[in-house]
Order: structure tokens, then C-alpha cells, then sequence
DNA sequence: TGGGCGATTCGCT
DNA sequence: GCGAATCGCCCAC
């Protein structure tokens, strides 16, 4: 088993970050698998949730590194990102697609689908097949339900513009891992 | 294969 | 009151 990530690896650049965590293993409460998704949020960025400075909702992103951020979307998703960089500068990689590889019944259960590909190819999709609700907003990522560990090579890495948002939409701070199958939407090649 | 739309909560204007 | 870091379904092509 690959090591448990520590709580320093968050503790750099949101855009150094956000790639290393593409082939990392997540799971929660033992459901969950590889991360093959991800998108960068920095505070200087508009398209971010700190942008605007803290609120209520969005006080875990201006806490310490390495920790969970939860919140809703739409009004009826959740989405999991991992806080970044030193305390107070509110930077969070949102988690978009997982690889399901661990506890695929209790996930299908969830999800009340039988395929596999649609179980976590998506960040409202993943919090629904992880269990992961605002209960699991501000808990660390390197303690349980949480289990994160380093990937194990060096995967190849995809960028392109993030998806569904109307602001500072020219940066390519999506990542993927490339040609993986379980993507929330093909990067353009 | 891809675009349009409804569901539904909350933060902010 | 509006719109959002979404999803799933429906429809046209």
C-alpha cells in the first residue's frame, strides 16, 4: 500500500497540488478508488468560492491546508474539494472523477446504478457514491472516514479549461488523467 | 453525440 | 430575487 498522503502535501500551490493528486487513491469510509479528475481554485481566481473573501460556507477554504471543504451545488449535490497552501490564502482542488476500485456495492447502493463508468464520473456523482455530505465539511484528510494515499508512478496528466463556470473560464486548471475512461467529460484533444 | 431543461438550496447583490 | 464549481432525462440529428 501506497503511503497516507500527509497533511504537508497540501501545504503547497494549489497548481502544484492538483496534478500530484491525479493517480492518488481516495477512498472514504473504504468506498472510493482513483482520482483521475481534478480543478484548481486559487482566491485570486473569480471563479472561486474565497474570491470574495470569507463567509460562513466557505470558512474551512481560509483554515489550514489538508483539509475537507464540502458544499452544495445546485441545491441538491454535494462536492468534495481539498483545502491548499499555507493558512489564510483559501486555495481548494475540487474532486471531479474517481476510478471506483473499493467498495463498489456500497457505492452502486448509493448511486442505485449498475454501471460503473457513471459511479463517480462527476463531483456531485462521487459525493453521492462516497457518502460524502456537509458532515465531512472541515474533517482532515489524513484521518478516517478519510483514507488518501500517494499514487504509486508518474500517470500522465491532461489540462483544459474547467467546466460549468461563467468566470476566468481561459485557465486551464482542469487536470486529468489521460485516457482514463471514468472522466466526468473527455478533455478536447 | 450533443444540447436544452427542471430540480432545489444557499450566498450574495 | 438571481444564479450557481451539477446531474439525469428527453429530444433532435
Amino acid at each position: 500500500m501506497s503511503p497516507r498522503l500527509a497533511r504537508q502535501f497540501f501545504d503547497r500551490s494549489v497548481h502544484e497540488v492538483a496534478p500530484e493528486l491525479i493517480g492518488a487513491t481516495l477512498l472514504v469510509g473504504g468506498a472510493g478508488g482513483i482520482i483521475v479528475e481534478v480543478e484548481a481554485y486559487h482566491h485570486t481566481d473569480p471563479a472561486a468560492h474565497s474570491y470574495r473573501g470569507p463567509t460562513p460556507r466557505n470558512a474551512v477554504m481560509f483554515g489550514p491546508p489538508g483539509f475537507a471543504y464540502v458544499y452544495r451545488s445546485y441545491g441538491i449535490h454535494w462536492c468534495l474539494n481539498f483545502v491548499c497552501e499555507a493558512e489564510g490564502s483559501a486555495s481548494a482542488v475540487l474532486i471531479r472523477a474517481i476510478e471506483p476500485t473499493a467498495g463498489l456495492a456500497a457505492m452502486r447502493r448509493r448511486r442505485g446504478l449498475p454501471d460503473e463508468r457513471a459511479l463517480c464520473s462527476g463531483p456531485g456523482k462521487l459525493c453521492e457514491a462516497l457518502g460524502v455530505t456537509i458532515k465531512h465539511n472541515a474533517l482532515p484528510l489524513d484521518r478516517p472516514p478519510f483514507d488518501l494515499r500517494a499514487r504509486a508512478g508518474s500517470p500522465e496528466i491532461v489540462t483544459g479549461p474547467r467546466i460549468g463556470i461563467t468566470k476566468a473560464v481561459e485557465h486551464p486548471w482542469r487536470y486529468g488523467l489521460k485516457g482514463s475512461r471514468f472522466l466526468s467529460k473527455p478533455f478536447k484533444a
